[in-house]
RNA sequence: GUGGGCGUAGCUCAGCUGGUAGAGCACUCGGUUGUGGUCCGAGAUGUCGCGGGUUCGAGCCCCGUCGCUCACCCCA
C-alpha cells in the first residue's frame, strides 16, 4: 500500500516552501506594523459555532464542512473560516472587557469539504486579522490597508481592490423587498430560484449569461444605503484615496459567509483563474451578539496564502530566504570531518546557519553541495587545516577566498 | 455535487496501426590525488496510478477505481 495525502491538501515542500513562509511573514509583518496581535486558536470548535457565525443557510456550512463526533459524542468540525473562532475566544475571555478595538491576527489551516480546483483546497492556509468593537471608519480602512501592505510589500502588482458597503439592517431590508419583486419576474430555473429564496444577493454572483443579462437590471443595495451607512463608506473610500490605495467599487460583490454588512472588500487577482479571490474581508455588525456576546460590531480579513504564492509565481516574483546558510563546511578525512563537526556545532551555538558535507563524498560532490546549499561561504578542512589552524574560507559567488585561522571564523563572517 | 482533460524514471515529457520502455533535466562517479557553477565520458533509476477484462501478446483497446487538473457551483 503507497500512502497518498488526502484528497486536495496543499502541502509545501523544498522548492516552494521557502516562498509559502515568505508569503506568510510578509502579511504577519503587516498585521504586526498595525499593532495587531497573535491569537492562536483551535483548529476544530463546536459545530454549532460555525452554523450560528458563518450561517445556517450557506454553501460553507451546507455541504462544506468537516463535522464529526468526538469520543464524547460531541459535534465537532474542522474550522471552514477564521472569524468565528476568534469571536469565540474574544466571549469566552473577555478580551472586549478591556479598551477597544480589540486587535487581533490568526494564520493556520482552514478545511472545507469542496471538490478541488486551481487554488482550491480541502485544507488551506489563511492569515486574518480582526479588529473588534469600534464601528469606525478609520478602522475599516486599516485593515484594509494592513492586507494591501502585505500585498504590495511581496511586490505584487496585478491585483484590484474591489469594495462595496452592504449597509446596514435597515438598509438591507429595503432593498431586499424590491429585489424579491424583481427576482419574481425573472426567468429562472427551479436551482436558482431556491438559491435566490436563501439569498437573493447571490443572484448577483452568477456567471452565466441567462442571469447576469437579467440581473444587470436589478436594483443595487448600494442605492437603498441609509444616510449613516452613506457616511461611513465615504469616509472609508476617502481615507483610501489619502492612503493612496487604489479601488474599485463593485456594487455587485457578494461574499459567501452571511455575516457581513457594511464594507465589505475583496482581492481579485488577475492571473489566478477562476478562483481568483487572494483575500477578502468586511465589516460584521451582529455577529458577536449572534454568538452570545456583547452586540458590538467588528471588521477583518482573511488572506489566502496558498493564492497568494499561486499569484507570486504567476507574476514571476522572486521570493528569497533571507535565513539561508551563511557557511558550508567541506571535512575531508576521518579526523577533519570529527573537527568540523565541533566546528559547525559551535558557530550554530553562536547563531550562524551552518551546514557541513556528511557521508564520505569526494571533493567535487561536497563543493557541488555546497553550492546548492546556496550558502554564501565554504570551507574546506583536511588534514593540513587540522593540523595549522590555517583555513581558507571562500565567497562562493564571487570565488574569491579569504584566508584566516579557525578561531576567527566567527568574528569574519560577523562582519558581513 | 456536475462536466471536460490527464496519470510512463525524482522532475518535464516522448513512446507509430497492440510486439514487452526512452529522452532531457536532476542524481552518482570519473576526466582534473584538495575547491562548485561550463564542457566531455560513464553509471544508477520504473510494480507505465491501482484492479479487472479482451488478446498468443496491453504503456497503448474496454470497464471500474483512486488521484491530479480545468470549469460549473462556491470561495481564500
Amino acid at each position: 500500500m503507497k500512502f497518498q495525502a488526502p484528497k486536495g491538501v496543499s502541502e509545501y515542500l523544498p522548492g516552494r516552501s521557502v516562498g509559502f513562509d515568505h508569503v506568510r511573514n510578509t502579511l504577519t509583518a503587516a498585521a504586526l506594523s498595525a499593532g495587531y496581535q497573535l491569537a492562536e486558536l483551535p483548529v476544530f470548535e463546536d459545530t454549532e459555532l460555525f452554523a450560528r457565525g458563518v450561517g445556517e443557510t450557506t454553501d460553507v456550512v451546507t455541504k462544506e464542512m468537516y463535522t464529526f463526533e468526538d469520543r464524547g459524542g460531541r459535534s465537532i468540525t474542522l474550522r471552514p473560516e477564521g472569524t468565528a473562532g476568534v469571536m469565540r475566544a474574544v466571549i469566552e475571555h473577555g478580551l472586549d472587557r478591556g479598551q477597544l478595538p480589540v486587535k487581533l491576527w490568526y494564520t493556520g489551516a482552514f478545511f472545507r469539504a469542496e471538490r478541488p480546483q486551481a487554488g482550491r483546497y480541502r485544507q488551506f492556509y489563511q492569515l486574518g486579522v480582526e479588529a473588534i468593537g469600534l464601528n469606525d471608519p478609520e478602522i475599516d480602512a486599516e485593515v484594509i490597508a494592513v492586507a494591501d501592505r502585505g500585498l504590495k510589500t511581496l511586490g505584487l502588482k496585478d491585483y484590484r481592490l474591489e469594495i462595496t458597503s452592504l449597509g446596514d439592517a435597515p438598509s438591507r431590508l429595503a432593498h431586499r423587498v424590491d429585489l424579491d419583486v424583481f427576482i419574481s419576474k425573472m426567468d429562472l430555473d427551479d436551482a436558482t430560484r431556491a438559491k435566490a429564496a436563501v439569498n437573493p444577493l447571490r443572484l448577483f454572483d452568477d456567471k452565466r449569461e441567462v442571469v447576469k443579462s437579467q440581473m444587470s437590471q436589478a436594483p443595487l443595495l448600494i442605492d437603498y444605503l441609509s444616510e449613516e451607512s452613506q457616511l461611513h463608506f465615504s469616509r472609508v473610500t476617502s481615507l483610501l484615496d489619502s492612503y493612496g490605495i487604489e479601488y474599485v467599487r463593485n456594487t455587485s460583490l457578494v461574499r459567501g459567509l452571511d455575516y457581513y454588512t457594511g464594507t465589505t472588500f475583496e482581492f481579485v487577482h488577475e492571473k489566478l483563474g477562476a478562483q481568483s479571490a487572494i483575500g477578502g474581508g468586511g465589516r460584521y455588525d451582529g455577529l458577536m451578539r449572534q454568538l452570545g456576546g456583547a452586540d458590538l460590531s467588528g471588521i477583518g480579513f482573511g488572506m489566502g496564502l496558498d493564492r497568494i504564492l499561486l499569484a507570486c509565481e504567476a507574476e514571476g516574483l522572486e521570493l528569497l530566504d533571507p535565513d539561508g546558510l551563511d557557511l558550508f563546511v567541506i571535512a575531508l578525512g576521518s579526523e577533519a570531518k570529527f573537527v568540523a563537526a565541533g566546528l559547525v556545532n559551535s558557530l550554530r551555538n553562536d547563531g550562524f546557519n551552518v551546514d557541513m558535507s556528511y557521508g564520505d563524498r569526494a571533493l567535487k560532490g561536497a563543493m557541488k553541495a555546497a553550492d546548492k546549499s546556496g550558502a554564501r561561504f565554504s570551507l574546506v578542512v583536511g588534514e593540513d587545516e587540522v593540523t595549522s589552524g590555517q583555513i581558507s574560507i571562500k565567497e562562493m559567488e564571487t570565488g574569491e577566498s579569504h584566508a584566516m585561522t579557525i578561531s576567527t571564523i566567527a568574528d569574519f563572517l560577523d562582519s558581513f
